[in-house]
Formats: structure tokens, sequence, C-alpha cells
DNA sequence: GTCTATACTACGATAGAC
DNA sequence: GTCTATCGTAGTATAGAC
């Protein structure tokens, strides 16, 4: 028992070394830049030797592949906290305020959501492992996209990918230009994110008379 | 007139030599990405020695400065060539066939799009000299939204600075998704691109009935 | 004037000592 | 687990050949 326990204690404070240089590696990119990222730099911060960081991580890209992963599963999670995806709510209200939430957790992480995104490191493509939570919640705004439209609040015949589609390029658009453009306004007056309402009131206004014809 | 024959032979040696510079860091861009650019790699291409590149450009940034100023000159140059910023056409047709033509250049000319629409460089800012002809465009497509308003296609009161960022919103952001989910799609065919007609639909449809309150 | 040769600093990464 | 030492390559800058 005293090994385990030992075991249990190395390892919580593996984890907590991994956290920290997580941590530091979304301070430096919201400072310099997504590819502005260097080793020496989190190891200078945490006062330790750039080397020491390979015991950790397996170089620069597995420390880009983690944060994704963490982004996608963070976003997840206050998507769910937010009831966004249970079965329970409306699925306009739900449909409205996960879109809400979905961008204002991306304009106050600007960090990650660069590095989800957009692609703007050039060797760098996610692991199949860091794809899983953005593929699950791909699927899971497809199902609720779904009830949206089975409740009366899409068009019957609405072509449910090309809706989705357009949906993704809207919401996309305006996180894009807010954190492109004025990327320290918060979510609640800034430029872009402001006109967010307009944004789903065109969508579902299109797609509640104007079916998928064209 | 020997020596001026002479200067003009050697600036116009040195002005194609500019040309393959940028010609060459565009295709580099392309292939690795905008913040892949070497200037390593660019010598390697044109068989000269990087050093030899601050004959042409004090050093990347410059680079990137020119592609960015060059990147609004090329798009100004094909909206002139389309009419979209004449007097002339119907302002309907100048702004749908404007908004079109600005998505094709952008997914056609990846590498700019991505250093003129995100900031994918770390510690480059493009200069003001380099801004212009982006300042001189949105001035100009202002212009043409009142144009549009004027001639009764959009509500009478609308607020035009708002449809205005609304606009950009939604084109940057079809833009943005069909660059870093499919990039070798041809616009026409493009799984974003293609939605581009619902969205300019979405966008008139909103502000010709729903004016700008909210 | 334009290039090559060379040097300096910083980065990512690996090997091996303690 | 962290360190020093080291490698290869990048961006940058200067000196000097032609």
């Amino acid at each position: 028992m005293a090994a385990a326990g030992a075991l249990d204690r190395r390892q919580r404070r593996r984890q907590e070394t991994i956290e920290e240089i997580l941590d530091v590696a979304v301070a430096v990119m919201t400072e310099q830049g997504v590819a502005g990222l260097t080793l020496g730099e989190v190891a200078r911060r945490m006062g330790i030797r750039p080397p020491s960081l390979y015991g950790y991580f397996d170089g620069k890209h597995a420390l880009y592949d983690a944060l994704f992963e963490r982004g996608w599963r963070a976003l997840q999670r206050v998507l769910e906290q937010a009831g966004a995806t249970g079965d329970g709510a409306d699925p306009l209200t739900a449909w409205r305020e996960g879109t809400a939430v979905l961008v204002r957790w991306a304009v106050e992480h600007p960090a990650h959501s660069a590095l989800m995104f957009w692609r703007p490191v050039p060797g760098f493509t996610p692991s199949a492992r860091a794809y899983e939570p953005a593929v699950e919640l791909d699927a899971a705004s497809r199902v609720l996209l779904v009830r949206l439209r089975d409740a009366g609040h899409l068009a019957a015949d609405v072509d449910v990918d090309r809706a989705y589609r357009t949906w993704t390029a809207l919401v996309g658009g305006v996180i894009s230009q807010q954190l492109s453009n004025a990327p320290d306004e918060p979510f609640e007056s800034g430029t872009f994110t402001a006109v967010l309402p307009d944004v789903m009131d065109m969508w579902l206004g299109h797609h509640r008379s104007n079916p998928s014809a064209r």
C-alpha cells in the first residue's frame, strides 16, 4: 500500500507539472501568437531547462496536440453545463444559448481558438485522439439541429447538412473577425460578437421560410 | 541617355528579382503555411544564398509586408475589373458579384488570404503603407453599401456600419471555413463557398425587411 | 552594386552524466 | 527527473571578393 501511495503521489506531482506546462504555454501563445510558442520561453518561465520539458511531452507538436484536445474538451464541458446538448430544454433556446456560449468561450480563449479553428502552425496536424472531442461535438450539434427542425423551428424539408455548414461559417466568421480585429474586446461589447443575435436571426429566418432549394 | 538606359535596365532587372522573390515566397507559404516561410528556403529555390535576399528586402517581415500590400492591391484590382466599385452597374448586382469575386480570389490565394485576414505571424504588423489599399477597399465597400441602401435594396433606416460588420463576418466566415477545412476544393464546388448564395440571401433578406433594431 | 563567406544568436531536439 | 553538452538549422548581420 505504501508503494501504491508513493506512486499516486508521484503521478499526481507529474500531472501537476503537465498542467503547469500547458498553462504557461497558453500564456505564451496568448502573448506571442500560437506560432510564437517556444519551448525555451516555457522553460524560462517555469525556471527549468528546455530539455526537461521532454520528460512530459514529446516535443512542441505534442504540446500543441494536448492543447488542441483540451480546448475541445473544455468547450464540450461549458456547452454541457449550459444545457446545450441535453434533451430537456426547448431546442431553439438550447441552440441560441449554445451558440452564444460557444462564441463567448472562443473569444475568451483566443489562443485555444486559433489553434482549434485555424491551422496556424506549419507542421502540426492534430492526432486522432485530439480530434475525438471535436468530432463528438460536431455529432451532438447535428443531432440538436435535427431536433430543432423536428420541433418546427426549421422548415421540414431543410437540408440539414447544408444548414449546419452555413451555421458553422456564420458563427466561425463572427469569432474569426472578433479575434483578428479586436481580440481585447469582451464578448458582451465586441464589435463583431455584438452582431451575433442578428446573425442567429438571419440564419433562423432563412431556414424557417426558405428551404434548401437553390 | 546611355547612362539612363543602363539604369533602367538595371532597375528593371532588380524589379524582376524582387518579383521572383515574392513569387517564390508565396509558393513556400502555400506549401508550408504562412508562418512556415523561411528565407533559407526562398534562397534555396532561387539558387542563391540567404544573405543575398537582404539586398532586396530588409528581412522576413519586409517580405510579409510587401506580400500583404500586394495582396490587397491585387484584390482591389480584380474587384475593379469585375465592376464592383464602379458607379455604372446596379448596386445589388455589383454587391453580389463583388462578394463572389472576393471569396473566389481569397480561396484561390490561400497564402495571401491567411496573411491578410488572419494574423498568423507572431511579430509581424503590417506597415501603414501596406495597410493603405485595405483601408481604401474598406471605404469603397461602405460607399457601395450606402448606394445599395439608397437604391432601395436595404431598409432606409438600416445601420450601415452594423450591417457592414455583419457582412464582413459572414463573408469572412465562409472564406475562413473553406480555407481551414478544405483548402484544395475549387471555389465552384467548395463545401463552404457553395453556401455563399444562401449567406448573401440571408444577409439581404434580413436587412431588407428587418432594420437594425434589436 | 551585387554577391559569397562567415559569424552570431536562438530554436527544437537528442544523448548521456548525475 | 533534471541537468549539461551538443547537433542541425533557422534568422540576421557584417566584411569583403568580384
